[in-house]
Order: structure tokens, then sequence, then C-alpha cells
DNA sequence: AATCGTTCTCAAAACGCTTTGGTTCAACGC
DNA sequence: GCGTTGAACCAAAGCGTTTTGAGAACGATT
């Protein structure tokens, strides 16, 4: 069923027709409620690219979505992410254009995306510092929105971040608080920049009870339950073994407590440990009783209000950069408790 | 840079350009290079929306991500899935459009992406028995493939899946074969179609030792670390506990670890387990050596054939239904010991 | 009766490409 | 010298919408 079809089928013009169902006002409204009936009973969906040649506007939103080259690692928090940015794409009639690309590929495929008009705006993920795609974004004048932010781009932009500094201060504070002096902080990978932001977190709580921050402590690799395995054995192996242990992600953690249950060691008890928890919803941190503290921020959410961001500013194209800064909660688990007892 | 901007740089007519740029054979080869060096000098690229008025194709493939209006949860394979289709499509110039749905507005959704023109295809997941989708499809005349398998559907349609039935039984086997006969299965939810057949194998390997299947000993749930945890302690509590346990997911394997750990119980000598594992990118089952014993079938490459058959489909629609039927393999690790002596 | 506004409707152009159905021109066969 | 053929190119008609710029109908105003 086509525009064509159903103007003649009412035996009125295209442009009466496209107009009715387009709510302009100039449509005697008896006529508009007669083309709405008959494009409902018919089935009449108008076809999309024709009206994105026509109107300019793709009515698409894209998402690159580097994949290391590397090392090959999907971030797990994109599936929780894009179902909140999709929820508010397919309220808003958006569809949302994955691309699947070696993340050293990023420029020249945002190019393409402009230049080929499949998308209206993009998402940037997993910012680094000094992020070229930034620039380069701003110079091509396609609309986008920074999930994470980068420091030392010069221009303004949009972003939408978790305040991981705070939260991993508070976090650490915690900890303090609890008596514990040596904590390790078992973090991604420090060229992204929230892991950059998280250490400074954590330092500043030490530095702030006078503890200065003891490399040895301090591990950063890919946020996986393998990884913060290996970190938590290489810790408890020290000389000095941490008493309590901050980790980036839930994963980690949970490598953490498998490396500190695996020695014989309660979890709350004998070692403290604080994740951040992305409330994953296939990875909940415990449902009525929280299994690990916590400093908890939905990623879902954030996927939600940068993609709500991201419309509006596909909307007015005039309108200055937006930022959201979310905080994290503490959430109390049962993976804290007071520093031991020194021996 | 458009099409008529080029070829009247060129002193051609648009004619001409696009035949040379599409490597049509009535063009002079000297003209042909020609256009084609202008082409990349002068950045063209021609605009996808026009493209697709012109031919009719859509150059894009849909994912419908059905997000369950019950329990808001997201598949974590889906990440991965999505990071090995889309390089298939990227590959090949096809963009892939992600749209998030509540799972009872699936059907509406096919519809309006078939009418509206947005896609050539799409790969349908998470299928059920008798899904609705398969003769849906169909009957609608849009090109898909199901990952994974549905039955009852009359219709012979294209698939790929995992053998689900033979990898559980196989699993079950090597546990019967280490002496265990109170063996539990945590399953995913057997409202689809994978869950249920993974039951078969492990039905079917019970019954050939003529071991009749104990109801108090599957558990059917969402594959998270908090469902495998909870149906880990109520198997454990049962008066005559299980010895081994299957797991359908990474996931759940964890939180039956937890379970099992908690208990003071070590894993592979006083329980054992075997997962499911997807070989997620970010949920490795441990590197050199596997942690737990499982049956390994890579969703990424799932993704990427899948990706492929649909794309072939769409090459020649005449073509019959593709089937494709993955082999899972057994890698031994360090989850799996003997059954323990009787007390 | 002629003019003027409104209100509603329409024909045709535009969006940027592909594709159909030519045309032109040189070479060829007879 | 004349039709035939083939190579190389082109003008114009689509694809299915939106939008521009008018036009018709009708009552109200001069």
């Amino acid at each position: 069923m086509k525009l064509k079809e159903l103007s003649s089928h009412l035996g009125l013009s295209p442009t009466t027709v496209s107009r009715a169902l387009n709510g302009y006002p100039e449509v005697n409204k008896a006529t508009r409620e007669r083309v709405v009936a008959a494009a409902k009973k018919l089935n009449y969906r108008p076809n999309a690219r024709a009206i994105q040649l026509a109107t300019g506007r793709a009515m698409a939103v894209g998402t690159l979505f580097p994949v290391s080259t590397r090392n090959d690692i999907v971030n797990p928090i994109f599936a929780d992410f894009i179902a909140g940015a999709g929820e508010v794409y397919s309220r808003n009639d958006y569809d949302m254009v994955l691309s699947i690309v070696p993340d050293d590929t990023e420029e020249q495929n945002y190019r393409s995306l402009k230049t080929k008009g499949t998308v209206d705006g993009v998402i940037v993920h997993g910012p680094r510092n000094n992020d070229p795609r930034i620039a380069f974004l701003t110079e091509i004048g396609l609309p986008f929105v920074v999930h994470g932010r980068s420091e030392g781009a010069n221009a303004d932009y949009s972003w939408l971040d978790v305040n991981n500094l705070r939260a991993f201060q508070r976090a650490t504070d915690f900890l303090l608080d609890l008596g514990h002096t040596r904590i390790s902080l078992v973090n991604g990978l420090e060229s992204l920049n929230f892991a950059i932001r998280r250490r400074e977190g954590y330092c500043t709580a030490l530095a702030m009870r006078g503890i200065g921050a003891d490399l040895a402590l301090m591990a950063s690799e890919e946020m996986t339950e393998i990884s913060g395995f290996r970190a938590g054995n290489r810790m408890l192996d020290l000389s000095v073994p941490p008493t309590a242990f901050l980790a980036s992600s839930m994963l980690s953690g949970m490598g953490l407590r498998r490396a500190i249950e695996g020695r014989g060691l309660r979890l709350g008890r004998d070692v403290s440990l604080i994740i951040f928890d992305d409330d994953l919803s296939y990875l909940r941190n415990g449902e009525d009783v929280p299994i690990f503290t916590s400093t908890r921020s939905s990623v879902r959410e954030a996927g939600r209000q940068a993609a709500q961001m991201l419309l509006d500013l596909i909307a007015d194209p005039t309108m200055p950069p937006q930022h959201r800064l979310l905080e994290a909660e503490l959430i109390i688990g049962q993976s804290t408790g007071p520093a031991p007892a020194k021996p």
C-alpha cells in the first residue's frame, strides 16, 4: 500500500493525504479523520526511505560498536546500555543502526555514516582522554553524545557520565572508616577515562587520610572474571596483603571472590570487597539482599538518558552541548566488614 | 558531493558515472578509471537512502531485540552474537538495525520493518516451539534466519543452532562415566526451545543407564548467577543431594559454584559441575586452563554464520531454506571428578 | 457584480540515485 | 556507398515520499 494507492482509493490527491497524516493544519477535520481511518484500515505504512530522501532526516541513530583489534573483547555493559537507549529510540520512532568496526577504523566509519546519510546522530562509547573522535564529529557536524568523558579535548561537547571519581572516593572512604588501610584497587584499563577517574577517587581518599598510594596494590586490566581472579591472587601473595579490595566491575569482583575464597578466606570478615555495579540485568548484585557492597549506577538508565539527550540535540542542533553527571549509590552488602585485628 | 556534481565535474552524465562506479560493462576502461579516481579524490559517497529508494534494497539487516516485559532481562549472549554477525555485515556493506521491542509486540514490529522497507531480512532470536514469528515472516516474505529452532512449525525455514541435545547428552554421559548418579540439571527457561532440547539430552543419557529423571533435581530459570546460586542451594538441601550439576550457562555455573563452595564443599572433588559455555568474550572459561568442565560453542561464531546465511538468502530469495547445526566441544576442566564414595 | 479572504485541495517539483531505452559514431561487410 | 553492428555514452523516467506554489469554492465585504 503506497501513498498514491491510498489517495486514489480515497479520491484525494497524495498531497492532501500526506498532510492529513502528518498533522498539517490546512486540511479539513472530516477529511483528516477519513484519511486516518483508511490508512489504518488498509495498513498503510509510508516507506521510510522515501521519507528520508524527501526530508533529509534519517530517523536513525548510530552506535559504533568498537571491537578492539587487540583483545577482541565486547564490553558486557553494551547490551544493557543499548536496551535502555533502544527503548527511547523506539518510543520516538527512531531506528538504531549498529556497526561493528575494528576500533582503528572508527573515524572513517563516522564519516561514512554522515555522508551516506544513514544516521542523524551517534553515541560515542569508551572515550579516551584527548579522544580524536570528538573533534572529528564536531568538525563534520554530526550530532553526538559521549557516554563518558574525555579530558583534554578543547571543544565543548555533550556527554553523560557517572561520577566515577566520587563513587570510588566514597567507597574508599567507607573502607577506611572500617579501619582498612591496605586497600587494593582492581581497576579497568586505565587508557580509558572512566578508569582514570576511578583511580583518582581512590588515591584522593587515601591521600586525605595520609596514606600514600602503593603501586603494588593497583591493577589495571580488562574487567573480566579471570583478570579479577589473577589480580586477587597477585595481591594476596604480597608480603603484606591488602585487607580490602575495590573492584571496577561485578565480573572482576566475582573473580576476586574466587581468589579470596579459594584461599579459605571469608569475604566480609577476613577480606572486604566493594565493587562498582552497573546493575546489568543479567548480572544482578543479589536481589533482596545485595551480595557485594557496591557503588551502583544503572547503565541502562544511562542509555535511556543518553538517547534522550541525543534526540534533543538532533531536534535542535543549535542547542548548546548538554552535560549530565549521574551519581552512584553506595549500597551496603555482605562483602565488607571491619578490618581484621592486626595479627 | 553528489552524483550530479561529480558527473558535471567530470563532464559526463550521471548515468555513465553511476555505471562506472557500479562496475557495469558498457563503459570505457579509461573513463571508468578516471571516474573512480575522481570519486575517491572528491570523497564521493552515494547517499544510501537514494540508492535504497531507487533499487528497493535496504542494504540493512534487522535484529529485533526482545526485552521481556516480565523480567526485563537482556540476554547476555546478545553482545557477542551481534559482534560476530556485525563483522560479516560490515564486510558486506550492510547495516544492522536494532530495535528494542517489548516481546509482546514483536509481530507488529516485523511487519513494520518490512513495509517501511527498513531492512532486507532479519534474524530471529530466542525461538519457542510453535513460534508464531516463523509463519508470520514466511507469510510476509521477509527473508529470515532463526538462531535456534522451533518445533511444531509446519513450514520449513532457515535456522542455525547448536546441537544442544547432543551436548547435554554427552555431558551427562561424562558425569555418569565418572560414577555420578544423582545429577542435577540447572536449565534455562524451558519455554525456549534450546532449553527443552538440553533437558532431552540430559534425560536421554540418564534413561540409557536406567536412571529415572527426578524432577526434584531439575530447575528451569533465567540463566543468572543468582538463580544458579539459589538452585544450587535448593538441590544441596535435599535429603539425598546431587553429587554433580549440569548448568546451562557460565553465569548459572558461577552461582552454583558459590552455593557449593559456600557450604565448604570443593568443586571437582565433593561436587562436580559441567557448564554450557557460549565462549563469551568477557566471560571466558579460563584462559590456558579451563576453570569449568564445559560443552563449548562460540556464540560469536554462530553470529558470523547466521549473518552469512541471511545475506545469502537475501541475495537469492529463491534459495531453499538453509540449516546449520553446530556441535559443541566437550572441554575437560577442573570442576569435575569421580563421584565421591558412598558414605 | 466584482473583489477579497478563508479554507481546502491539488499538480508538479524536489530529494539523489538507478535503469530503461535510446542516440551517436566509427568500423565493418557486402 | 549503404545497411549493420557494437561500443560508448546520454536524457529522462522512475523509486515513494514531502513540500512549494497555486487554484477552486464559497461566503462575506465592498
